[in-house]
DNA sequence: GCGCTTTATAACCGTTCTGTAACCCAGCGC
DNA sequence: GCGCTGGGTTACAGAACGGTTATAAAGCGC
């Protein structure tokens, strides 16, 4: 698991880089907002930190231009006492923030509940019950059926339904997760996206086993 | 999701609690610190929004009064350049805070990462004796019969009765709660809504047993 | 450039949900 | 008897929802 930083003080980025390199993670520095932007597309982490404060580009700079390409979760860093800045971050695609000071400890929790809140954290090949969802081909195989191909947004929703397999997801959220924060809003999208994904792996689309709809409220996976 | 605001600001006190009860919470409200102590212990609320700044008793008092009793999440408002109240606010047990003025937006933000952070969230199915409703599901189960499905409307209608459950709520309030500010003042909206919820719900429409009319204010649910 | 896949947009259809109106009935005061 | 009120019931039309199909636009490999 890679978690880029950018913070242009640096001694808490090396208390971050140390808190989060002895918790297993793969840390990418980056001290100001132009490094922070290349770095991300070298390095492509799962997770992004980000100070609101920085010479370059700010915060805001960083998090709208990784936003434009990416749905990565994104953590922003505040001081106390500007508060109107987090609408702003939150706004543009933030997922979470944090205020300083923090302990090493809390920041650790609040990554740890944002990667499992984005369903990343399971980077193993997802799996339940009779279906495999394999990330690194883009594949799911059912039963000892064959594997079956996905493009990019079928394989998000999917992953997004099997890290709450029986549990029904609301649409919203689903739409969040998939297109990300801009397009929300646009049931049609999803609707399309459910009925192309029902062709591929269901048996009678007409009547889906596994991914059900949940009236009013959004889809669900069934899994035996 | 119940939410609990302290404010003597009437136009404030509007304003948070229109917000809240777009976003799908149930507000209570209460305009002095004696009442904010009182509806606590009466409503059970799963977070407290207090002002420090009230008649009666501060929010400091209030604070305390709710600590010493439970650990339920709290966020105080302030007004800016008061500062050193939030340090002995944080000290009495306070989880967050905000300074005024403040975006409905901004407060909603901080509202549902203080849920999150305090792990409640929407998780918890809401239940009391035979009945159990599932607001990921949209579904009520009663005893062990199979989950009926609830439209949006009859769900957050049994969402209000049962946060209260065996008092009677009021048809205004049930108006306000369910429809939002603007339709309110259409009895006859909830008369058929009961209905419908009724015919869902009870053995016998005609001779609620769960469901109940309170003659001249509104409805009740009783559950065994 | 071309052809193929993937994604977005729109239209159509049947079902369900919601809003509106009308009617019914019991209770009450006169 | 009468009219009035509050609550329950029935009926129906329009809106919203979910599924389907068709077609346009965007990406991508060649």
């Amino acid at each position: 698991m890679k978690i880029m930083i950018a913070d242009d003080d640096r001694d808490l980025l090396s208390l971050i880089a140390f808190t989060l390199t002895q918790a297993g993670y793969l840390v990418i520095r980056a001290a100001d907002g132009p490094t922070a932007i290349r770095s991300f597309g070298a390095e492509a982490p799962d997770l992004v930190v980000l100070d609101i404060n920085m010479p370059g580009a700010s915060g805001f700079q960083v998090c709208e231009a990784i936003r434009a390409q990416s749905r990565v979760p994104i953590m922003m860093l505040t001081v106390r006492g500007e508060e109107e800045d987090l609408v702003r971050a939150l706004e543009l695609g933030a997922d979470d923030y944090l205020t300083k000071p923090f302990s090493p400890r809390t920041l650790l929790a609040r990554i740890k509940a944002l990667l499992r809140r984005s369903g990343i954290e399971s980077s193993a090949p997802l799996a339940a019950g009779l279906m495999t969802l394999d990330l690194e081909e883009h594949t799911v195989k059912i039963a000892d059926g064959v594997p079956v191909r996905l493009t990019k947004l079928e394989l998000r929703l999917l992953q997004m339904l099997l890290t709450n397999v029986g549990r029904s997801v609301n649409s919203d959220r689903l739409l969040v997760q998939v297109w990300g924060h801009k397009n929300s809003g646009d049931r049609q999208l999803l609707k399309q996206l459910v009925h192309r994904l029902r062709q591929k792996i269901e048996a009678d689309p007409a009547k889906p086993a596994f991914l059900q709809t949940a009236a009013g409220s959004g889809y669900k996976l069934i899994v035996e």
